[in-house]
DNA sequence: TCATTAAGCGTTG
DNA sequence: CAACGCTTAATGA
C-alpha cells in the first residue's frame, strides 16, 4: 500500500518533525538542541480543541501528525473554516508576535499529534536566527495569499471550485512541504474544511475525478494534476 | 424550480 | 467498523 503522505503516523517523531522543518535547516547543531528542549508534544483526539479563541497564546504550534482545522465564529452563529493544517504545518506565530489572545479555534479533524514550542524559545529563535525570521516572513506572506485566494474563490466560484481550492491549499509547498500526491483525508473532513456537506463533497470529487484532476480512493484522494486543480479552484 | 442538506441505510475496504 | 455511495424528504433562494 503506497500510503506515504500526510498523516502516515507512527513514523514521524517530534525530533524528525523539527529537523524536517524548513526553518530548522539554518540552525547549528547547538541551536537545534536548544530549540528541541523548548518544544514538547501533545496528543489531541479527533473532534477535540487544540486551542480555543480567547485563550492566552503561550506556544507556537506545529502538526507532527494528523489534520487540524482553524475556525472562527460568525455573527450568524455558524462557524467558518479559515484553513486546514496538515502534518508539517506550523501556525500561531501571529498572536505570538503580538502578544495577544488566540484569534480562532483550532480543532483536530482526526487524532493528531501537536508540537508546542514555548514562547521563550520562539522569541529566542526570533532574536538569533535570520533563517527563522525569513521563514516567518515567507510563511506569513504565503498565508496572506492563500486567504485572499480563498475569499475570491468563495465569492466568485461554485462549489466544485471551492472544493478544489480547499484541497490545493493543503498542497502548498511553502506552508506544508511534506505533503505528497496522495492525501489521506476522508470526504467528511473535506466537507468540514470547505463548509460543504459530505454528499456534496462526494459529488464534486466525482466531477473532479472525471475531469482528470484526481482519483478518489478509500480514505483519501490521489492528486493527478495539481496545477490543473489550482487553475480550476480559481 | 433547483441546489443543497440532514438523516438514514446498504455496501465496501 | 469507519468510510463510501446513494436515496429521500425538508428547506430555502
Amino acid at each position: 500500500m503506497a500510503d506515504h503522505s500526510i498523516g502516515n503516523a507512527h513514523a514521524t517523531t517530534l525530533g524528525d518533525m523539527l529537523r524536517a522543518s524548513q526553518w530548522a535547516s539554518g540552525l547549528t547543531a547547538g541551536e537545534l538542541t536548544r530549540v528541541e528542549q523548548g518544544v514538547f508534544e501533545k496528543q489531541v483526539p479527533a473532534g477535540d480543541f487544540v486551542c480555543r479563541k480567547g485563550e492566552p497564546v503561550e506556544h507556537w504550534l506545529g502538526v507532527i501528525d494528523g489534520l487540524l482545522k482553524l475556525t472562527c465564529d460568525l455573527a450568524s452563529g455558524k462557524t467558518a473554516a479559515l484553513a486546514g493544517i496538515p502534518a508539517g504545518g506550523w501556525f500561531g506565530e501571529g498572536s505570538l508576535l503580538k502578544t495577544e489572545a488566540r484569534r480562532y479555534d483550532v480543532i483536530a479533524l482526526r487524532d493528531s499529534r501537536i508540537a508546542l514550542m514555548r514562547r521563550a524559545t520562539f522569541h529566542w529563535l526570533l532574536d538569533h536566527s535570520i533563517a527563522f525570521n525569513r521563514f516567518l516572513l515567507t510563511q506569513l506572506n504565503e498565508r496572506l495569499g492563500q486567504f485572499i485566494g480563498q475569499i475570491e474563490s468563495d465569492r466568485l466560484h461554485d462549489t466544485d471550485a471551492r472544493i478544489a481550492r480547499s484541497l490545493t491549499t493543503l498542497f502548498n509547498p511553502v506552508l506544508y512541504p511534506g505533503t505528497g500526491t496522495r492525501l489521506k483525508i476522508c470526504q467528511e473532513e473535506i466537507g468540514s474544511l470547505a463548509g460543504i456537506s459530505r454528499q456534496r463533497v462526494n459529488l464534486s470529487l466525482k466531477k473532479l475525478e472525471q475531469a482528470g484532476y484526481l482519483s478518489v480512493g478509500y480514505r483519501g484522494v490521489n492528486i493527478l494534476d495539481l496545477e490543473g486543480l489550482r487553475r480550476f479552484g480559481g
